[in-house]
DNA sequence: GTCTATATAGCGATAGAC
DNA sequence: GTCTATCGCTATATAGAC
């Protein structure tokens, strides 16, 4: 283990709170209506010291997005000491996502804003873990169509960019704050939709 | 007919026109990238003459909003003439939905803006539309439901819900540029997903 | 109602002292 | 590296002439 000075174990444990609080108010207002000065303010540092860790908003959102795929990685790597058919590994990715949603800890990007995708493709750190997490679920995908389990005629980048998408699907908090439903209910409803569409009847179980 | 003025009729068409450049702008960039300059610009008026029509930027994305909720009127009571199966009317509207997405006329607002919900909460115009097509859609699903072509387990809501989100799906812009597929494929494959669900092999074909 | 010109405010980013 | 104070820009909205 190398070793690490004191100092910069504060400013790893500064920079991670920051990103903590980056992630949630990304999942709270969304990018745009996110403030630099809120994150600073919710830190509680000032804004100019902010930018002494992260060169611009556009950065904070990047390294918030990097931990969640961080976060994905770690528990696919958990799935994948668990020997189990890969729809069942698909789906528990699904899950997994909407839990991050229902409790306010997935970030929400809009799909169009120019200068965050600029960043975000520029951005090698970033770009490397969501190839990585689209190998290991490329993986899976392509595995479940070999054995049915999946819809052989779609092309896996239609069932890839679906499950990404899902992952920050609308719906989930449409119904949230509907409040019909319990957190279970909705994560098992919105599974049996994206995996067996609204038409299906297979394997939904309601109380 | 009641007697309209030819100034009034002029005026309409200006309204008009602007309401168009934003419903556009709003599919291509956004709610929060799109600036009332240029909306100004695209319609060829000054900036001050928007606000003698709307007198907010948000007034102006309710109107867009309302203008697209006209249009998905007017497309169900055409679809109300021919007598077909609940589910393929369903079926017919989500289609038309990504039509309008794919030719860049499907306004994108953010889910969590504000201004904007406030906005929209507060303009009974628009509330009475959504509440309309919100029956329309809510007949064809109970129907649905009844006769087995929609999930029985699934709350009504949850399809409805289901339905509006996939109006604006991001899988499908993603799909489009990644230039692989047609547009016809790609409406066919999400028709697919949606109702018969990722892993269900009914009714995709592909070419 | 349409225009030019401007007021007003919020926000990203930085200067400079410590 | 952290702070206070401020710059500079952009965008919504308005004033006032015609």
């Amino acid at each position: 283990m190398a070793k690490v000075s004191f100092k910069a174990q504060v400013l790893q444990a500064r920079e991670d709170a920051i990103v903590a609080s980056v992630n949630r108010l990304l999942a709270e207002k969304g990018f745009d209506a996110m403030t630099v000065d809120e994150v600073a303010a919710d830190v509680g540092i000032a804004k100019a010291s902010l930018y002494k860790h992260f060169t611009s908003k556009e950065e904070l959102a990047a390294a918030a997005m990097i931990r969640v795929l961080d976060h994905a990685l770690a528990f696919i790597a958990g799935l994948e000491t668990q020997p189990k058919a890969a729809i069942e590994q698909l789906k528990a990715v699904a899950r997994w996502t909407m839990q991050v949603q229902l409790v306010g800890e997935m970030p929400s990007l809009p799909a169009q804003n120019s200068s965050l995708r600029a960043a975000l493709t520029a951005n090698k750190i970033y770009l490397d873990r969501l190839i990585e997490v689209s190998d290991k679920l490329g993986a899976w995908i392509t595995a479940a169509q070999k054995s049915g389990q999946l819809n052989r005629k779609l092309p896996p980048e239609v069932i890839l960019y679906t499950l990404f998408a899902r992952a920050c699907d609308p719906v989930l908090s449409l119904l949230k704050s509907s409040g019909n439903h319990s957190d279970d209910q909705i994560i098992e409803m919105l599974l049996s939709t994206c995996f067996d569409g609204l038409a299906g009847t297979a394997r939904l179980k309601l109380a």
